[in-house]
RNA sequence: GGCGAUGUAGCUCAGCCGGUUAGAGCGAGGGAUUCAUAAACCCUAGGUCGCAGGUUCGAGUCCUGCCAUCGCCA
């Protein structure tokens, strides 16, 4: 069953700096295309940056630059913030690649003869800051000047194209009825359902006041709506646009994504003007949108003016606290999927890390191998001794394991990262649960009893073994670090996960180290990756200046 | 201003169509144990279920008003 899947972040915009917005959306749909990967399915994960649109433009020009060069610059910032959280795409599209940008002209196009498109004149107060427009009583609850930067709107008539998305009211209404998990969570459908009822108006796609973009085919002197251009990614990384490229025989098979995976605020272009889009270029849609919420941290909302963003920086100290693997961790399980938005706070992360990697993952692999090493020399006991496996204290483990495997991935089917991680972990417990109740170490001292202990040390290792496959989309260097000490060669690229799960792949004799996977951290007494308080952010800035 | 949500133990949250002593995880306190990374296990939470009314034999669970927080729109 080589099932196909896609999945997509938001391509990230050049004009911004990589943060854990960023990190944390791109993680998400690494953790899922590696799971999706190693369960054997084929599997197309896209990211990219935006590169179009005025304020690249403006920046580029306040620093001498061309729009071009900023772009090349900041593009690959993003790339090399993925590599080191590891996060592995199979392409990354930039809206400057001429790729791109043809598919595009050539999209708008196929959209001019749907009819999907008309050209208008709009007349209204423009943000130049925002490259937006405001409504008359907008304009003046604004006092005519910009929220933003405070410089005042400027009164502006422009021909442009719009898109007929009125004219989809009634399709995307029954999307929506038909597809009750086209959007997700359920209040973000809610939220589109709401103003979809309020009726829908057309949209501009193109505008005239700036050249940084993909060119109006037959119309050079408008430039396409960043967003329409940025959105089309999707497509056009594919090459569905070029039937006859070799992208397009490589990739379009994909077509239609599993999700697109986006963050709240730009739920709108994705749940129904894209949808639109791809009606009236009468191709097939989406299965979900999935639009996560934000990170806060220490329960505030990360902003320019409290300069909290959890940047680069403060990612990596992280990193180098904990570990990657635990930063991964921290994001799948504490992110914020839901329809509300997660607190990134250090104790938390401190919490998590010690409840759940130390005192569970690590500690009871410590305690199996620290066993396996003591009583068997380190050797893989048998679970059979007389040709039939022990079963003790009436745990059927390979069924149990079979559970959890089928509950984990029916679980990243959903999205549900926390669900499927915690059905690995839920084996993890139960070993736990296992090993106090049998009490190996006492059975040790009773050499009579020597195969029950094997064989109670056999499951308990193999059932490690089973979770840790479950584990690696998330925390893939400590996988790989269990898989070494337990001396097993796993190629998760491979796609083989449920080969490997099956139970019984731990042969005895196999060597076992003992393994000590995730250190206890101390509390940081220096302030290092602690929270914006004042003091430590005192403390941090003196450090570091 | 319009629409929509949310408000339950220190923290994060479950509680479906109303029904016996309101639950889980984490944290905290205590106990027992020792294979293990002072880890796993056991016991312990007496929380006006935002506030005030109402419906009902009976309401976190339905209705109304208010307060607070949040989202979307204008």
């Amino acid at each position: 069953m080589s099932q196909r899947t896609y999945i997509t972040t938001p391509i990230y915009y050049v004009n911004d700096k990589p943060h854990i917005g960023h990190a944390y959306t791109t993680t998400v749909c690494d953790i899922y295309a590696r799971f999706m990967r190693f369960a054997g399915r084929e599997v197309f994960f896209l990211t990219g940056t935006d590169e179009h649109g005025l304020k690249v433009e403006t920046s580029a020009a306040d620093r001498g630059i061309t729009p071009q060069a900023l772009a090349d610059e900041n593009a690959a910032e993003f790339r090399s913030a993925m590599s080191m959280l590891q996060l592995e795409f199979d392409d990354f599209i930039r809206t400057t690649d001429l790729d791109h940008v043809r598919q595009v002209q050539a999209f708008v196009t196929r959209l001019r003869e749907a009819g999907a498109v008309y050209l208008g004149e709009f007349e209204g107060w423009y943000d130049e800051g925002q490259e937006e427009y405001h409504t008359e009583t907008q304009a003046r609850e604004l006092d005519y000047k910009s929220p933003i930067n405070g410089r005042p709107l400027v009164r502006a008539r422009e021909k442009n194209y719009y898109f007929r998305l009125s004219s989809f009211q009634e399709k995307l209404e029954k999307l929506f009825e038909d597809h009750p998990d086209f959007v997700r969570p359920p209040a973000r459908r809610n939220e589109v359902l709401g103003r979809l009822r309020e009726g829908l108006a057309d949209v501009p796609m193109s505008r005239t006041n700036f050249s940084w973009g993909v060119a109006m085919p037959g119309d050079p002197e408008h430039v396409i709506y960043v967003w329409i251009d940025a959105l089309m990614n999707y497509i056009t990384a594919l090459g569905l646009g070029e039937p006859e490229s070799d992208r397009y025989s490589a990739r379009s098979r994909y077509w239609p994504p599993a999700y697109h995976v986006i963050g709240k605020e730009i739920l709108w272009f994705h749940a129904v003007i894209w949808p639109a889009m791809l009606m009236a270029l009468d191709l097939p849609l989406p299965q979900c949108v999935y639009a996560h919420s934000f990170w806060i941290r220490e329960g505030r909302k990360m902003s320019k003016t409290l300069g909290n963003f959890i940047d680069l920086p403060t990612i990596e100290r992280y990193v180098g606290r904990y570990g990657l693997d635990a930063w991964r961790y921290f994001m799948a399980t504490q992110g914020p999927l839901g329809a509300t938005d997660a607190d990134f706070a250090d104790v938390h992360f401190h919490e998590v890390y010690h409840t759940d990697l130390v005192n569970t993952v690590g500690n009871c692999s410590s305690r199996v191998s620290a066993m396996i090493g003591r009583y068997f020399d380190g050797a893989v006991p048998g679970e059979s001794p007389g040709g039939r496996r022990l079963t003790i204290a009436e745990h059927d483990w390979p069924a149990l394991c079979a559970e959890a495997v089928r509950h984990s991935e029916a679980a990243m089917d959903r999205l549900d990262l926390a669900g499927s991680i915690g059905a690995a972990l839920g084996l993890i417990r139960r070993v736990d649960a296992f090993i106090n109740l049998t009490e190996p170490y006492k059975l040790a001292r009773d050499d009579s009893r020597c195969d029950e202990l094997g064989a109670i040390l056999y499951q308990c290792a193999e059932v490690i073994r089973i979770a840790s496959l479950l584990l690696w989309p998330v925390m893939p260097g400590k996988c790989e670090e269990l898989w070494q000490a337990m001396e097993i060669q796993i190629d998760p690229r491979a796609g083989r996960l449920h080969e490997l799960a099956e139970w019984g792949g731990l042969a005895q004799g196999q060597g076992i180290r003992k393994t000590a996977l995730f250190p206890r951290v101390d509390r940081s007494p220096s302030g290092d990756g602690s929270p914006s308080g004042g003091d430590a952010a005192c403390a941090a800035r003196l450090s570091s200046d």
